[in-house]
RNA sequence: GGACCGGUAGUUCAGCUGGUUAGAAUACCGGCCUGUCACGCCGGGGGUCGCGGGUUCGAGUCCCGUCCGGUCCGCCA
């Protein structure tokens, strides 16, 4: 039906006829020169029509916005003076010989341009109006780009492509499971996979030796910018490999990507082990783009009543640490109050601050409600420690570790943004030595990673001391965006009863569970591990996008829902009984 | 489960301390226009102020509830 893609036309076809098809972007009605902005994926292309070519003219006047047309024509250059430079086609046009309407179109429900921020919900609702947009028509472009790049890369690196079951078994840890009733075996449910993770370690028992895959994966847990209920991993596995070359492979897979599809030159990437991150930024995902650091005043504060900073006192799991805000003496108290408001999101009970007006001057020269508190020698010390200069402002938190490491650390990265502090677009860099577990509040372990992640150390080891133990995990951390995560699997029978021991899994409920791999295990597993991206989150940022739903052609709402086909949505009675299922009662509502 | 922000014309928004017939821009429709490119000029139509209740002589505006959208906390091995 066509020649030529709309936006790919150019001035190499000038004289010669054209077919093109597409949507009418725009229509300039001069009353005896028409003018239609052509649009399709590739671009878009302007088309005359003069009275001269009496037919198509009166259907070029008929035609509205978003109607579907074939237009023959000739190109040629716009005449001098009429041309366009803010836009790829604009030395050229087309001289429209013969047009036909191939289909009408009600009026769009909202405008297809940049020039409006239309609300995401009626985007949404006409999805697939608002993917017509060329901002969004190129984001699913690249989003295919990057997945054509990973595959081809890890196909010419030896990795196999093999699928894994959607329906499978519910697990009892991690997300909520999305359910699937099962009508052959009533009463009983699969699950949809939260991830392949299992399977793809069964892959490496079979021999697969290198495994990919572009799986989807699903959780059903509370959305959020960066997070849908179905979303899609980068799947990798890899056997007979340690993590340096496992990392080093995904580095150079990433690094090559970047200068490719975006023309950028990444650093090698920077390690830092999970406890620096957490020392220095508060987080184990910190932003490097941020020249902020976070520093511990505890050994500086003998002796002074911690209430000052309205945290519990000296708490054995406690942490007092500053952060000092470059520049940040400008800051209104309306700003610091702000930001106290901030970091109570993460419990902290407040938040105290030293303005630094004039050093040479002594405590004299510090604006803070707390220095009195503190005594003018140790605020000095502070200052000292910290290197702060006239108009810095220094913030405190003081209040468990977790309190103050979460209060700060997204204390940093507010303040980082609001300043704009960023030093560089892109600060990739990998977190390692992860602990295995993490202590609960109401006692007991959890995986931090998850339980077939090995430790750097012997059963027996893990055993005695199991809080102190590392991982052999990894994430690569872009921008303070978590984009992928693995480990070194456990290939041990033993090793991997001795965690599950620890997570209060004992060998019935273990073998229940968990049967499969604890067999598979013991027939020749080869030492393994692998690595997952989420592919959502690493367009996200590679088209500079604010949500992961920029990124995705049909994304749900924040209550899980697709505004387009209203899904989740009742069904029908009979396909209830055929599942042996029934709908307790909705509860009366009380008057 | 919780905190906060929002919901007024097709769309994006304004609407102050409750007070006449709810406005603007844009889109849409009609007319004019031969070089525009977010074309221009003239005219016109267009509203369940999310929904339900309450206060009041009077509610888009205040109160309560509820639904929807969004950001975040919890949650996300």
């Amino acid at each position: 039906m066509r020649s030529h893609y709309c936006g790919a036309v150019n001035e190499q076809h000038i004289g010669q006829e054209v077919t093109i098809c597409g949507w009418v972007h725009r229509r300039r009605d001069h009353g005896g020169v028409i003018f239609l902005d052509m649009r399709d994926r590739e671009g878009l292309a302007q088309i005359v029509f003069d009275p001269d070519t009496k037919e198509s003219f009166a259907m070029a006047e008929r035609v509205r916005s978003e109607y579907v047309l074939q237009i023959k024509g000739i190109v040629r250059a716009r005449p001098a003076g009429t041309e366009n430079n803010d836009m790829p086609t604009g030395r050229i046009e087309i001289l429209g010989k013969e047009l036909s309407i191939l289909n009408a179109a009600e009026t769009p429900p909202f405008p297809l341009d940049n020039y409006v921020d239309v609300g995401e919900e009626t985007r949404l609702k006409y999805r697939f109006m608002d993917l017509r947009r060329p901002d969004m028509l190129n984001k699913l472009m690249f989003r295919s780009k990057v997945t054509n790049y990973i595959r081809s890369f890890l196909h010419t690196n030896g990795f196999m492509d093999v699928e894994t079951p959607i329906l499978t078994r519910a697990t009892p840890e991690g997300a909520r499971d999305y359910l699937v009733p099962s009508r052959t075996h009533q009463g009983s449910f699969f699950a949809l996979p939260q991830s392949p993770q299992l399977f793809k370690q069964l892959l490496m028992v079979a021999g697969v030796d290198r495994y990919y895959q572009i799986a989807k994966c699903f959780r059903d847990e509370d959305l959020r910018a960066d997070r849908q209920p179905e979303f899609t991993q980068i799947d990798v596995e890899c056997s007979f490999i340690n993590e340096e070359q496992l990392m080093g492979m995904m580095e150079t897979l990433i690094r090559n990507m970047f200068k490719e599809l975006l023309g950028v030159e990444l650093n090698a990437f920077p390690r830092m082990t999970f406890a620096e991150a957490m020392s220095r930024y508060g987080s184990d995902k910190p932003d490097l783009r941020i020249p902020l650091e976070i520093v511990d005043v505890a050994d500086l504060m003998e002796g002074v009543d911690f209430k000052v900073f309205s945290g519990p006192a000296k708490d054995p799991k406690g942490r007092v640490a500053a952060l000092k805000v470059t520049g940040g003496g400008q800051l209104s108290r309306k700003q610091i109050d702000d930001y106290t408001k901030f970091v109570g999101i993460y419990g902290a009970k407040g938040l105290a601050w030293i303005k630094v007006n004039e050093l040479e001057k002594g405590a004299e020269g510090l604006q803070s409600p707390i220095v009195k508190f503190l005594g003018d020698d140790v605020a000095m010390a502070i200052m000292s420690k910290l290197d702060a200069k006239n108009g810095d402002i220094v913030f405190f938190g003081a209040d468990k570790a977790t309190v103050v490491n979460e209060a700060l650390g997204a204390l940093r990265c507010k303040i980082g943004a609001d300043l704009d502090m960023y030093t560089c677009e892109w600060a990739p860099m990998w977190v390692v030595d992860f602990p295995m577990f993490e202590v609960l509040e109401e006692g007991g372990l959890t995986a931090i990673h998850h339980p077939f992640t090995a430790p750097s150390c012997s059963p027996e080891a893990l055993m005695a001391n199991p809080e102190q133990a590392l991982s052999r995990a990894y994430d690569m951390v872009l921008n303070g965006t978590e984009l992928g995560g693995g480990s070194i699997r456990i290939h041990d029978g033993t090793m991997q009863k001795t965690v599950f021991k620890l997570l209060g899994i004992d060998d019935e409920e273990a073998q229940n569970k968990f049967g499969f791999l604890l067999d598979a295990l013991k027939y020749g597993c080869p030492p393994h591990g692998g690595l997952a991206f989420g592919l959502d989150r690493l367009v996200m940022l590679m088209t500079g996008s604010q949500s992961i739903r920029e990124v995705i052609a049909f994304p749900k709402t924040q209550s899980a829902m697709c505004v387009l086909t209203q899904a989740p949505g009742e069904v029908d009675p009979k396909q209830l009984r055929e599942l042996n299922i029934q709908l307790r009662a909705k509860q009366a509502e009380p008057k």
